[in-house]
DNA sequence: CATCTTTTGAGAGTTACTTTCATTTGAGAG
DNA sequence: CTCTCAAATGAAAGTAACTCTCAAAAGATG
């Protein structure tokens, strides 16, 4: 049995959820499972930090961490997970639902980032850097999927650029692609779920009507 | 050396891009690379479709293309670049800059997938709609990524459809919690690219101003 | 035909997982 | 304190995706 994240009940009131996740009523036993999962982290972030991702075995991860390589994938799925999981997204989900219901989405999301990320950098703003930077460093090698030009982002990236007639993108130019090439990719998922069904071309357009009225309706 | 695709000269008129792109001048040698590349490809598919993409080995794969295994590799970087690359994107790159330079992106983009999808539509309808599923399944697999809660677009999505108090996500809720996810993590990506100098909340406010004008300004 | 370059395959090596199973360890009962 | 049970652990062997090297085969060139 992989051990679970406690799956913390989600408050009905504000109750500063990341504070409450953080006292959570330890059992004896499972302050050992927290301890393993935090010097293996910590473990790893450090030989990540000093030799890169990809030059750091799990093999060398789980010798720092003192526990064998089979105790290492017991708390992290694969190696990726270590780097990409997140033990904050309940806390997430908690503070974007305490935001009132008639809020538009945008607005709701722009807020519960705001105040968590406030919190997050008050507690532990030394690991939550290591770990963005971490996060930039594996997404960037994330099996030829980020890397390839055969990503939409990357191609919606660069016609924008070109476009510009400049050499660097810009951040709203990064911003703007990301956000295009997702919602494209969901609209031909959305027609290939629906065995060709559905009019692709109505689909894009809905599509992309809703990137042009900032989620108006949601 | 890796064959490379054909990287066909961005044409300044719109001459069809991909029409271009399927009579080019081949060479006596290039066709049969291009043969091995369709019948690995073709085999590949058809072996996936049977019995699942983690279920198919690259041996198995190369075996019934009568290839071996090391020139599987020659053809494609990793086993997840057969089902993702997409040689498509050259043509979708011209196409997108064959919009006139003052239409607003969003709107170039539009445009530009759909006369490309009513093109390979007409085409290959079949192998596209197979290769989207594909696309489907493999990126549901990748590596605990797309699988996991802690993806920002599962986190976002989940938040909707629960405020919204229903059990299934609507489309129009996919497309959203993807573009936010989408941005959100370019902003991250920024933050911890630019070594936190930069004020996360104003990078956030700024991004989420994109999103909420429909990128008015790009 | 002869030569030169490119493509290919065989085979061995590396590494990230994956699985199994016997042993250890903490929790709770008596 | 000890006994018992379930959970946690480690050792070890297995699988599959890549990687590398080198010699053989096959298209190109003159």
């Amino acid at each position: 049995m992989t051990p679970q994240q406690p799956t913390a009940a989600l408050p009905d009131a504000p109750t500063d959820p990341v504070q409450a996740m953080l006292e959570a009523p330890l059992s004896l036993r499972e302050r050992k499972k927290l301890k393993t999962r935090q010097t293996i982290r910590r473990e790893a972030y450090r030989l990540i930090a000093e030799q890169g991702y990809e030059n750091t075995t799990v093999e060398q991860i789980a010798a720092a961490a003192e526990v064998s390589p089979s105790t290492f994938f017991r708390y992290f799925a694969t190696k990726e997970d270590l780097v990409l999981s997140d033990e904050y997204d309940p806390a997430m989900i908690a503070a974007l639902l305490a935001r009132p219901a008639d809020e538009p989405f945008l607005t709701s999301c722009r807020e519960a980032i705001r105040s968590l990320l406030r919190q997050l950098l008050r507690h532990d703003r030394e690991e939550l850097y290591t770990r963005m930077r971490l996060v930039t460093e594996v997404s960037a090698l994330r099996a030829g999927v980020a890397r390839s030009s055969s990503n939409p982002q990357r191609l919606f990236l660069t016609a924008l650029t070109r476009r510009a007639g400049v050499e660097e993108p810009t951040y709203e130019m990064r911003v703007t692609a990301a956000a295009i090439a997702a919602a494209t990719t969901e609209a031909l998922l959305q027609w290939a779920a629906a065995d060709g069904r559905e009019d692709i071309a109505d689909l894009i357009d809905h599509t992309f009507a809703l990137l042009e009225s900032g989620f108006a309706g949601v």
